[in-house]
DNA sequence: GAAATTAATAGACTGTAGTCTATTTTTAGT
DNA sequence: ACTAAAAATAGACTACAGTCTATTAATTTC
């Protein structure tokens, strides 16, 4: 059942072009200030046409800032004999860097899941659990080492490390490599 | 200059109505499904009326939710002779009460925020800020009874814990007294 | 080829936030 | 009373997200 047998095909370049053309203006004009329409138009496209492959502007968004991400949030590499507070600081820095690129927009999306429970479980499960996990696993290594008193709760703490960078983003303070280095002393010290 | 001679004065009423009716509405059906002109004809005002009053619905709901706030996010009293972590655990449970009814506007005004960097502002000043502050003082005086290390910086930890209920308010997490209890010893241990 | 199927397109339509304008009402000062 | 000032009201207007419909174009299966 629902196997598509015939009808014309998706456009690949449609796809492309639409998430090029949001990225572009999203950055240089911010979320807000880019209507749909806008894109559709950057992208030489019908309107509808964005529409049949997400179902709301925050999906396509996502979607576009999403394939730029693996390069900033790469899972930690536990295997270079280093101390994971020092990995846990890389990787805060890391994420900080591309937040100066994607941070209003990132902003932008949170808030959007905010209006769309469709789009927050999308968000939920395909960007924000998976660094959340990232951070647990890496603070669960650190009790093996005994960097972090066993005493500590793993997720408990990466709650605590993603809020307070999440707090930061949203209230537009600084994210830099002075509140990386503040967020893991207070953790490990 | 800017004094105010003659003219027709505010009518109190109609601010007290609206504020009434906009809390109201928005807890019985969601910020999002409430519009500014439903809320104008509950109070039974003209909408322009309104927007005399309140730059915009961010603005009006804050308001509204404000006013109900004190009650529940009240300054710890130090002069008990309880310990900080007890304390801090009792105002972490009061503040996740109160949102259990205002939850989810909360989320709403968040969202709000990142739209309108005027809102966000009055936002932050009004409401975010002396909530930071009030959790800052309270880990100061932690520390100068021992019971926080005083090599953890007040600032930053303050930052990780509303950052930890954000978070948790933002995706939808459970914030009730496990959590307090989870977020202190987590701090305190 | 013909039929069935699905994408692409164009454009009408709805609902809402916020702006703007013109008119009327209520007040203070003279 | 009269005037100036500012609030209240009614309603037009813009811009946008998202929905819906009808038409046309590109495919596969038979």
């Amino acid at each position: 059942m629902g196997e598509a047998t015939g009808g014309r095909p998706f456009n690949a370049e449609a796809g492309t072009a639409l998430k090029a053309a949001a990225l572009q203006l999203v950055r240089a004009n911010g979320y807000d200030n880019v209507s749909i329409a806008a894109i559709a138009k950057a992208a030489g496209v019908a309107r509808q046409t964005l529409y049949n492959r997400w179902a709301t502007k925050a999906d396509l968004i996502l979607e576009a800032v999403f394939e730029e991400t693996h390069a900033y949030a790469a899972e930690p590499d536990f295997d270079t004999g280093r101390d994971c507070r020092v990995l846990l600081e890389e990787f805060l820095v890391n994420v900080f860097k591309h937040l100066e690129i994607d941070g209003d927009t990132l902003r932008a999306l949170i808030a959007a899941a905010q209006h769309d429970s469709g789009f927050q479980a999308s968000f939920h499960a395909g960007f924000v659990k998976p660094r959340e996990r990232m951070i647990t696993a890496l603070l669960v290594r650190a009790q093996d080492t005994g960097e972090l008193p066993s005493s500590r709760n793993p997720e408990t703490i990466s709650t605590l490390i993603h809020g307070a960078f999440w707090y930061r983003l949203l209230n537009k303070g600084a994210l830099n490599s002075a509140f990386a280095r503040e967020i893991v002393s207070n953790i490990f010290d």
